[in-house]
DNA sequence: AGCATGACTAGGC
DNA sequence: AGCCTAGCCATGC
């Protein structure tokens, strides 16, 4: 455990429903902008612990970066349900649906 | 201390 | 828009 992996986990649970944000988003607020490696390895050891909102993590390119039938259906289903859009590919418009904490 | 891995990111073609 | 390469951080053996 290390301050940083503490603080990504804190971070993650203030995303607010209806938004999502990216690894690097996460990353910076956590203290370190080039952690988003150590984000997807904090939802790894926490996601099945803690109760993490994982399914608002996504990639900076605002897709999700789970593999078919690895979760992507499963997180895409989660975001439809908090009413974010996805494309076809399970884009997400991160002008839209991205979070900011500064609003 | 060194090597390998991962739900990443930025830059180039 | 899609694919490949180089860089970064933390964990486990």
């Amino acid at each position: 455990m290390t301050p940083l992996y503490d603080r990504i986990v804190k971070v993650i649970q203030q995303i607010p429903t209806g938004k999502v944000a990216t690894y690097g988003q996460i990353a910076h607020l956590a203290g370190n902008p080039r952690a988003s490696r150590t984000v997807s390895f904090v939802l790894h050891s926490s996601s099945s612990k803690l109760k993490l909102p994982w399914h608002r993590v996504i990639n900076s390119k605002g897709s999700i970066s789970l593999p078919k039938g690895g979760g992507f259906e499963k997180q895409r289903d989660l975001l439809l349900k908090e009413g974010i859009a996805l494309d076809e590919k399970g884009h997400i418009d991160l002008k839209r649906y991205g979070w900011k904490p500064v609003g």
